[in-house]
Order: C-alpha cells, then sequence, then structure tokens
DNA sequence: ATCACTTACGGGTGACGTAAAAATC
DNA sequence: GATTTTTACGTCACCCGTAAGTGAT
C-alpha cells in the first residue's frame, strides 16, 4: 500500500505548485520530496507529472490523484478525532455550555454523579456547541433555547434570571423591591465580564445605547465590580452561588423583561443516552 | 499523521483476532505487530485494547478506530485502481464486450482509428462490463441491448446473427435455403466455444433438451469442428472475418427465431465522449 | 546569476526479525 | 507443554539532508 506521507506529499504538491515551495511547507528537503513523488508514481505505475528540466506540474493523472489523495487525508484525520474523542469520552464528562452560570453550578454536580471521571468544561456558541455534540467532542451541551432532532434528546433544565448590581447610591436603586427593565437603564455604563456566552448579545440589543467595560478575568471581576460605582450584572444563579463573597452592600435588582430569563436546555445524542443515565435523572428530578 | 501500515496492521488483529494470527497473515513477525499496536495507542493517545498477559482483544475504541480504518484503507484501494485506470486509458482503448464477435472485429478498427494506442479487450459479463465502465477500467463496453443512463450514450452499433454450421450430410443441411429455427435442432449435441459471452444464456435456452461440448481454445475450435461430424455454431460476423479458413464443406444456416440475432449497443460514459469521438463517428456512420 | 528539478552519496531513524521471558490454558 | 503477548537487542531498509549537476528564465 502508499503510505499517508506519500499522499501529504502530493496534497503539498497540489498546493504549492512547485517541489521547493511545497518541500518547505512540508519541513522536508526538495530533493527528499522530489524522490518522494518519483516514489509514488513508480507504486502507482502512471505517470503524474508533466516534467520539464526545471517545472513540475501536475497532469490530469495527478490531479485526479490529488483530489482522492485529499479526501483520504481527511478520513484519517476524522478518525483520529473520532477516537480520541471517543476514548476521552470514556474518562471525561465533556460538557459544552452557552453561558457561565450553568458552567460554574453543573460541574459540582458531576463530580459528585461522576466521581471517577474527569469533568472538563467549555463555552461556545451555539454552532460550535452543536457540532462538538455530534463529533462527539462534548457528550452533552447546554444550550439557551430547546433543540429538537431525531438524534438527540433535549432536557429542560431549568432557569437563569439576570439582575442589576448597583451600589445603594444608585438612582435606580429605589427600583430594589419593583424590579427593574433593560429600558429604565439604558444609556448606562456597565462594568462586565469578557465571556458570558449568549448574554453577550441579548445585552448589546436590549441595551444598544450603553456602554460595556469589558472584563477578562472572571476571578477578577468581582473585585473590580466591587471597587467601581458602575453598574454591573449579576443573576440568581451567580447571586446563590457568590453570595457570601459578593455581597458586600450591592444590591441586586430583577430584570423585568421576559428575555432576562435564560431558559436551558440540555441536548445528549439519543445513543448516549444510557451514559449518561444518571445526569438525565439529576436534572429531571431537581 | 498516521501510516497507513498501522492501519492494516490494526484492521488485520481485527480480522484475525490474535497478534500471531494476523501476524502471520501480514507476512510480519509477531512482535512487530506487537509494536505496531502499541505504536498507534501512543499516536493516537488513546486505549484500543483490553489486554491480559496472553490476550489481546479490541475494546470499544478500538472497534470505532478498525471500521474507520477499513473505509480508509478503501478508500486508498479505490484511489489507486481509479489513477491506474485513468493512466492508463490515456495510452489504451480498453474495451468490454458481451460476446467474442465484436470482441474480435472492434480492435481491427480501434488500431486503424487510434494507432498510438494500444487496444486491450475483455470479455464479461453484464454487471462486470458496467462497474467496469463506471470505475474506469473500460474505455466503453458492447452490451447485446441498449442501456439508458443519464450519465451514458449508447450507440446501436450492428447485430451479429446465429447460423448453424453443419456437414452437408446432416439431415437438417435441406434447409439451407430456408433456415432452422432452434426447435428443430433441439436434442442435438453441439461442439460450442467454452467462452462465447451471453451467446452461452441464449442457447442453453433455446436448446434445453441438446448438449454441448465445449472447446475451450478458440484457436482449437475450427480444427475441433473440422474433424467432427457434430453441428456447430457460427455467425454472419465470423463467417465474414474467417470464411476462407473454415470453409472447408460446412454449410451455414440461418437461425430464424429473433432470439438469434443479436442487436449491440456500444455503451460510453458522457465524460469520455469527446475521447471516443473519432470511434463514436465511426460506429455511426458504417 | 538565480531558480527549479534531478541525481549521487553518506547518515540516522525506526521498523523488522530473532531470542528470551512471563503468563495463561 | 503449547500458545500468546511483551521486552530486549542487533540489523538493515529507507527516508532524509547535503552537495553537485543540468537546464530554463
Amino acid at each position: 500500500m502508499i503510505e499517508i506521507y506519500l499522499l501529504e506529499a502530493l496534497c503539498a504538491l497540489s498546493d504549492y505548485g512547485t517541489l521547493s515551495s511545497a518541500a518547505e511547507h512540508l519541513h522536508i528537503s526538495q530533493p527528499a520530496l522530489s524522490r518522494s513523488m518519483q516514489k509514488l508514481e513508480d507504486l502507482l505505475d502512471a505517470s503524474l507529472f508533466d516534467r520539464t528540466k526545471n517545472r513540475i506540474t501536475l497532469n490530469e493523472t495527478g490531479k485526479m490523484a490529488a483530489a482522492m489523495a485529499r479526501r483520504i487525508l481527511e478520513s484519517e484525520e476524522d478518525m483520529i478525532t473520532a477516537v480520541r474523542n471517543y476514548d476521552s469520552s470514556l474518562h471525561t464528562v465533556s460538557a459544552g455550555y452557552c453561558t457561565p452560570g450553568p458552567m460554574m453550578e453543573m460541574p459540582l454536580h458531576l463530580t459528585q454523579l461522576y466521581p471517577k471521571m474527569k469533568v472538563s468544561s467549555e463555552m461556545e456558541n451555539d454552532e460550535a456547541l452543536l457540532k462538538g455534540l455530534r463529533t462527539g467532542k462534548y457528550g452533552f451541551v447546554i444550550l439557551s433555547h430547546a433543540y429538537e432532532d431525531e438524534d438527540m434528546v433535549c432536557i429542560p433544565c431549568g432557569s437563569e434570571s439576570l439582575y442589576f448590581s448597583l451600589i445603594p447610591a444608585h438612582p435606580a436603586a429605589l427600583f430594589k423591591d419593583q424590579g427593574l427593565t433593560f429600558s429604565q437603564m439604558n444609556g448606562e455604563t456597565f462594568v462586565m465580564a469578557g465571556d458570558i456566552g449568549v448574554w453577550r448579545d441579548l445585552t448589546m440589543k436590549m441595551l444598544p445605547d450603553s456602554r460595556f467595560v469589558l472584563q477578562e478575568s472572571l476571578e477578577a471581576l468581582s473585585a473590580v465590580i466591587n471597587a467601581s460605582t458602575l453598574p454591573a450584572f449579576a443573576s440568581d444563579l451567580t447571586i446563590r452561588l457568590f453570595r457570601s463573597r459578593e455581597d458586600n452592600g450591592r444590591i441586586f435588582i430583577r430584570i423585568l423583561d421576559p428575555e432576562a430569563t435564560m431558559h436551558y436546555h440540555c441536548v445528549i445524542l439519543k445513543k448516549n443516552q444510557e451514559r449518561y443515565a444518571k445526569w438525565i435523572t439529576f436534572l429531571e428530578e431537581r
């Protein structure tokens, strides 16, 4: 059989046009590549190139071979990632999240439910989450909406409601018991975490005239917020998880718009239902 | 990337169950295969096997990997044959035939139309002919019936009519001018060539009570026929091509059944129409 | 003169086979 | 004791890089 490195070399030549350039990109010497192409022709027992003394170009056969070689290389890449994902899925519960809230809360339960497995968490956009779910990168994903598909199960798994976090001196702090709407705060400048998943789109849309001071590090965020007088955000989830640490003077005012409540859904491939039975039960019972 | 020989080794192990047996079939030593499997696991960074001290079996990951590896190997096989076929199609006019008649006649014209190309001819059954046409093994095929397909063109290219070849003393020789039907000769024993393509099915069907003495070598056939008193077969085509050689006493009597006339069709992939333009014109004009 | 490809030559990686050990049946 | 796998070790194939040669721009 013909080894993969020869197919890679052929594809590189097809991509870069000359032996020298292709060899450079392959990190091998140019004579080595020249020999590889000769060897490939020899093994295939076919002429793949039009050769002049100082130029080599793919002929029709060569173009076809390169196209087929590329598909083979892609198949192998796919195989490698599939095998790696599958293997790691046996040792780790890997989840993808659309927001930080569930990503902070759920791993606590997962480590209890699956004490021998590693737990890995990642935040990504919808598209990447669903792709990762299909390729086996994620065991399940948490979306901010229901997702119906014949290969998947979709389980509602709680909600998260956004709050404004204000210093008591802020005028809007008077609304503590009534709640506020986005429009009432539109135009204010907020301190905000850099990576808050789909919350980002929501706040941008509902507070079109506001400015947002982004803080990349979640660890530093609460310190930054406490050191500032600017309004910020919290949620019932973060308030519950971090109350003791954050509760130094700020007041939390519920946002009344229905958009401010995110309804999470856990999506799992049906073929993995068995494996996550405990988790599914946990979500359904709580 | 992971080289092909490792995937082949994995598939062999999957096929034969033990390292020893797989190594034997791969024509390598068993320790070599053991090392290859360790290397594969290392490269994939995944566990593929359940190992006991003297037994190695594929685990779930390994089974999946083997299945995907097998598909990759098939892809590469496909690529190799496709490239070889394509390359040889540039140097040879390769045709597949359903009967010997056109296979004897057409190469004469092909060598004249394509003086610089090799001409290769093969007789096969319908299924193999169409498969070979699609995979590029054949540039065109000659079928005994029309074949309509969106990827192909189908050109009628003459007919061939079967004759009985009899010694003058045979009672049926009286029908020289009228012709005979299959049923009139049913039950006779015939001398026949071993490989006559679809004629075989036809004669078996139309002469269900006859016996056939098969002669494998076409070269020896006419000698055998002439040395025998048994009836045999000829066709307008073979009579025309070999009249001088065969015409020693035997008389040829046309078979009247419509089934005894084969209407040939030349089938070519549309994408190859250009390449066989001369041939197509030739067939249409004669 | 520079660039691009091929041929020639020597070197090192790594895949192989043989041998031996360990463990199971 | 026979079979199967793994480890150890020496060998050889083969792929690589450097250097040199040829022809084209």
